[in-house]
DNA sequence: GCCGTTTTCGGCCCGACTGTTTTCAGTCG
């Protein structure tokens, strides 16, 4: 079950939906939006808090206070309820069908009594939309097109989908006469766990080349939209990539304005507008004159404003504006900062590379300690016996006389049982180096018990690191139920690491509850939980989720050199 | 509906592209 907080921001944000439909005042709306923003983001339990503290979150005024208030002692909140009886709930849908708007979607609402997608595709094959005002036969098209997209899932890929097809299209835009630079933006440059489409910025005087080798590349099946400045095209695994092209001495500004978020560039242009200036993607000017002030880098559009740069990872108006403002922004954990990891697999279980194949590519990363921790007895397909832990840790040991600048630890991944127990007693756990304890079974367990679950967990003096938290799998099996503030305040009084896994499907814990969890104190151990040699280039995405949850070095303890390690890890 | 080292009232980010428009609304990011 969600949060308060995420409940009633859901239920303002539909607040925000319903009046856009209907046609309510704009200014209302996008006040609403914001303040659902404000509210998800907000690191309080709104269920604790009466209506001062409530108005004491950013955006939320005395009137959605009380709607707060309202949802707290009702569990809805009023004007919802009312909205929801005017508007069916298929015509809030209707506005998740590509180029069909809140306008459009009550203009057939009103006209011809649609209430839902399946009955907008009828209303079209029934040719009942000909003749409303502004619905054309393209627009007939493009709906019914939509309707398919949205049939084949399509939707968000996995950061390191996302990744990889960026880095295609750059390699190849790169390659085009004329072109400056080349890079992508938007919410993979964020670091978000998903996206849903990719952005790639580039810089030419003349566009025109760059467009058409973009709509030329290979895995093009559709052109969106194409412009002078602006292409949109659909990859033929239904993912959509926008190229935006910009005059070379606009990169900076271009750059900032297309890594987003939406919400970060409001409040920067709101910041912009109050001194009297007015910022796009192609500049910082003098709103007075028109005259341009700057716009070939980031650093500078961010120091005109009276800001540092701020992060892309942190670019989502979760308080990095005002953390910004206050000269209080992270310095922010980076791969490089990174000393070890404290979880990775073999051949001796699930992975499919060799002990000595593995230590190589964590020597390879320049690493100073990389634990091997492979699975337990209880996961039992995978066969491990005490025998075979011990014969490894022997061959560790005899391998370590190879790797004099990597120390070699010896470790396991612990199986967390549904009362919180894990494998092998106390005396063969003190054998081991490090101790990872993950959820691997039993994911359904209610709230109450998956808590006790992970708190005992982490009182086990053996248990160092809490793998993959949540054990989800993002777009497959959601989230375990528990607690979360009641784990973290465990994982900080035991000295109990969280996991950050690296794995694209895993990135486990999210980059919110890191966030929440770091407020109570908690330390973190951002590992690739590699499978292969080749998932060691995953931990990149292990940081982007920990630069998303604001970690520093210091809030992770795979950062540490390892005398400070090994003290952390006798829990004491 | 929110908010104020210019304001407690009058503002509220900015631009690209499409489609159906005789000059612009809707959608998107």
């Amino acid at each position: 079950m969600a949060r308060a907080n995420d409940e009633a921001a859901e239920l303002i944000q539909e607040l925000a939906d319903l009046l856009s439909i209907t046609g309510g005042d704009a200014y209302r709306i996008r006040a609403y939006e914001k303040a659902a923003r404000a509210i998800a983001g907000h690191p309080e339990d709104i269920s604790g808090l009466d209506l001062a503290g409530l108005k004491k979150i950013p955006a939320v005024g005395d009137a959605i206070a009380r709607k707060l208030l309202d949802y707290l002692a009702t569990g809805t909140i009023r004007q919802v309820e009312e909205l929801r009886a005017q508007i069916p709930a298929g015509v809030r849908a209707l506005t998740a069908i590509p180029t069909l708007g809140p306008k459009k979607a009550m203009a057939v609402h009103e006209a011809l009594g649609v209430s839902s997608v399946p009955e907008l595709a009828e209303a079209i094959r029934q040719g009942r939309l000909r003749g409303l005002r502004g619905f054309g036969a393209k627009t007939e098209r493009n709906i019914l097109h939509g309707i398919e997209l949205m049939r084949q899932a399509g939707g968000r890929v996995l950061i390191d989908v996302a990744a990889d097809l960026a880095e295609e299209v750059v390699a190849e835009l790169s390659r085009v006469a004329g072109c400056v630079r080349c890079t992508h933006a938007g919410s993979l440059r964020r670091m978000r766990e998903t996206v849903g489409d990719v952005d790639v910025l580039a810089a030419s005087a003349d566009p025109g080349p760059l467009m058409e080798a973009f709509t030329a590349l290979p895995f093009v099946t559709e052109v969106i939209a194409r412009g002078e400045k602006k292409t949109s095209v659909r990859t033929a695994r239904g993912l959509q990539v926008d190229l935006r092209v910009v005059p070379p001495e606009s990169w900076g500004a271009a750059l900032q304005y297309f890594t987003g978020s939406q919400a970060h560039n409001i409040r920067t242009r709101e910041i912009a507008v109050r001194a009297g200036l007015k910022l796009s993607e192609y500049g910082l000017f003098d709103a007075a004159t028109g005259e341009l002030i700057v716009s070939e880098t980031e650093e500078e559009v961010y120091r005109r404003l009276g800001l540092p740069w701020i992060p892309p990872p942190l670019r989502e108006d979760g308080g990095e504006i005002e953390a910004a403002l206050a000269g209080e922004l992270p310095r922010l954990v980076a791969v490089a900062d990174l000393r070890g990891d404290l979880h990775s697999h073999t051949d001796l279980t699930d992975g499919t590379a060799s002990l000595a194949d593995m230590v190589a590519a964590a020597a390879g990363r320049g690493l100073e300690y990389y634990a091997v921790t492979d699975h337990a007895p209880n996961l039992s397909m995978q066969r491990m016996t005490d025998d075979k832990a011990l014969a490894q840790r022997a061959r560790i040991r005899a391998l370590q006389e190879r790797h004099p600048g990597l120390t070699l630890l010896h470790g396991t991944e612990l199986n967390i049982d549904p009362d919180g127990g894990v494998d092998w007693d106390a005396g063969f756990l003190a054998g081991f180096d490090v101790c990872v304890a993950s959820v691997h079974s039993h994911f359904t367990q209610d709230r109450a018990a998956m808590t006790r679950r992970l708190v005992r967990a982490c009182e086990n003096p053996h248990v160092h690191v809490i793998g993959h938290p949540t054990a989800r799998l993002i777009g497959r099996r959601p989230p375990v139920d528990a607690d979360w503030d009641e784990v973290f305040r465990a994982a900080a009084r035991t000295g109990t690491a969280l996991e950050i896994d690296a794995f694209p499907d895993r990135l486990d814990l999210p980059a919110d509850l890191v966030r929440r969890a770091k407020r109570f104190g908690v330390k973190f151990a951002v590992d690739t939980d590699a499978h292969a040699v080749g998932h060691h280039r995953n931990i990149r995405y292990a940081v982007g989720t920990a630069q998303r949850g604001w970690l520093t070095p210091d809030d992770v303890i795979n950062t540490w050199p390892l005398d400070r390690l090994r003290a952390f890890l006798r829990k004491t």
